[in-house]
DNA sequence: CTGTTAGCGCTTTCAT
DNA sequence: ATGAAAGCGCTAACAG
């Protein structure tokens, strides 16, 4: 077992081997100009000693850490985890290793990480950032060269490469099938505004109703925490209003359970007594039980794709100009939207 | 703006405040050694030149990367989800950053990423291994001195810290339950006997049939990947035998959603034709739909819990024995399990 | 309280 | 094809 595997280093491969720490080094970096003999040789060290380059070492001398970042408001969101997942295959299959960071949505999380991020020199980042008001987080990897990729929103701003959603049609689409179904008044439930994908579904809701004719009555848009608390409570308020909507569109999966819940809790159902729409599946729910009538986004792809573009970037593949990707999404039509029970007002 | 941030070293704000590089050091890591005049001066010349202390150097000189590494087989599955969340967190706040790395149950993806993160010098692991065949990179991890908890699964011949949950107990209630019930013809499925997991709800399941006086029929086991397709082919050669299952006991949730739809396709339902309970909710589907009668585990405990007791071994405060959790789990009845309608056999 | 001297383990750059 | 020298950016250990 000889000795301990822990602490060898370079040079210890090297004497075993009979030559200079270079020729090691030129080993383990898979260069050519090492005679076969010599790599056989060293080869043998290294497997005798059990020697593990050390990457810090490697990455100070050489400038590449083999290390990227995935920065996301909530993993526990079926939609970043599926993001996360995607961005850890492609990075691994790079050779690259991801760091994990998960802001809550909170800003001061947020700074912190981005911090931390830049101490690590990674050498790049997948961010779904919190809000436009992530703009000094994300200028503050420009001003350090830290590569970066904007997943799912971006940031009023800052230009970039992004990879998004269609929000406006997706939402656009969900409201058109809920008008069809007979809705005049139909409710909303969203972020709040400096959100890109938020702001953007708010204006697919609204030009949806425009262009059908009805009315924008401000009371049916509700502003909400984006998460199953958030649309408890939003759509609270929305049922104990005088004229409550006949149909509600949730700005995500997560409020859309927690406005779900809101209108069991008051003794009504969904989608007899409340029609409901939202963004992005629960794929696990709706394999149990097909009820969230969503505009499914590929989730996987916007993590797939967008560590893609960031290892484009990073070994300088990247094209001159910023590349924004958007994907669309896909209207499911289930039980929550009352497609086959129309309930108009 | 200054220069440029992105290399500014401890030289240039050690010249910018005049003093030395050491004693930047010693602000940098808030030693008490520095006049309160030097202090304020290097603080200025930091905010001033944006520096940001690269962690490689420090670590290749204090070994001390600042570091975790959290490894599962499947970030997708709801209850690692909330483990690797809940881990990030705990890290986070004791200035640790976590490296994510999601095997897919593969044990050459398992040994590759262990090799990587030794590289990287990561001051310590939570893992969550494939199975019994982990132990080689179990034990490369001891050999190389890097501390690691085991989350969720024992491995055989590996001694150390652990926090798993009550996997015999549990089995044996949710199996006792369906019993109650009225069942006498119970089957299972589970994954491969080198999970210890596995092997334990295996065990409580015998010893559950064993207690009631009720035989172990070989036929009602079906062993599966522990994921919705394992789970639906298990399902399915259960119902194609002639004395099928009245009910039937999925090693965890993801599999337990796959039997249900191989009920399903059948024309069957459940739990009028076959009753189901399983190990792990799937929360945001049973706060849509209450359906999965589960032995409910504390995910987010397994997380909290291991990072702590792996940064404890990190900083010392390890107690001198290994320390192994077990968490008892909560059996949650919901319709699964037909409860009201007993279907027995 | 502050500075000097040596490295941490590797790779770059030049020689040979 | 191989090696020697220098240094990546920081900190331990010692001095004063």
């Amino acid at each position: 077992m000889s000795a301990n595997s822990a602490d060898v280093t370079i040079r210890d491969v090297a004497s075993l081997a009979g030559v200079s720490p270079m020729t090691v080094s030129r080993v383990i970096n898979e260069s050519d100009r090492v005679s076969p003999d010599t790599q056989r040789r060293v080869e043998k060290a290294i497997a005798e000693l059990g020697y593990i380059p050390s990457r810090l070492a490697r990455g100070l001398s050489a400038r590449r850490t083999g290390t990227l970042a995935v920065i996301v408001p909530d993993v526990a969101n079926p939609f970043f985890t599926m993001v996360v997942r995607a961005a850890e295959d492609v990075a691994r299959r790079s050779a690259y290793r991801v760091i994990l960071c998960d802001t809550r949505a909170d800003l001061a999380v947020e700074r912190d990480v981005i911090e931390e991020l830049i101490a690590h020199r990674v050498e790049g980042i997948a961010i779904a950032p919190v809000s436009d008001r992530s703009k000094p987080h994300l200028a503050r990897l420009a001003r350090f060269r830290v590569p970066f990729v904007l997943i799912d929103r971006t940031v009023a701003g800052i230009e970039c490469d992004a990879v998004v959603g269609d929000s406006v049609g997706g939402a656009q689409q969900l409201v058109e099938h809920l008008i069809r179904l007979g809705h005049r008044r139909i409710g909303l439930i969203v972020e709040a505004d400096e959100v890109s994908s938020a702001r953007e579904r708010r204006q697919g809701y609204e030009s949806a109703l425009r262009a059908a004719g009805l009315p924008l009555d401000p009371a049916l848009v509700e502003v909400a925490t984006p998460d199953p608390d958030g649309g408890l409570e939003a759509m609270g308020r929305l049922l104990s209003s005088e004229d409550r909507p006949s149909a509600v569109f949730a700005v995500n999966n997560l409020v859309a359970l927690g406005a779900i819940e809101a209108v069991r809790n008051t003794g009504l159902d969904v989608p007899d007594d409340v029609a409901l729409v939202c963004f992005d599946d629960i794929e696990f729910a709706s394999r149990l039980y097909p009820f969230l009538t969503a505009l499914e986004q590929p989730a996987e792809t916007f993590g797939t794709l967008g560590t893609r573009l960031l290892l484009d970037r990073i070994e300088g593949r990247g094209p001159a100009r910023d590349h924004v990707v958007v994907l669309p999404g896909q209207l499911t039509v289930r039980r929550s939207c009352g497609a086959q029970a129309v309930g108009a007002a």
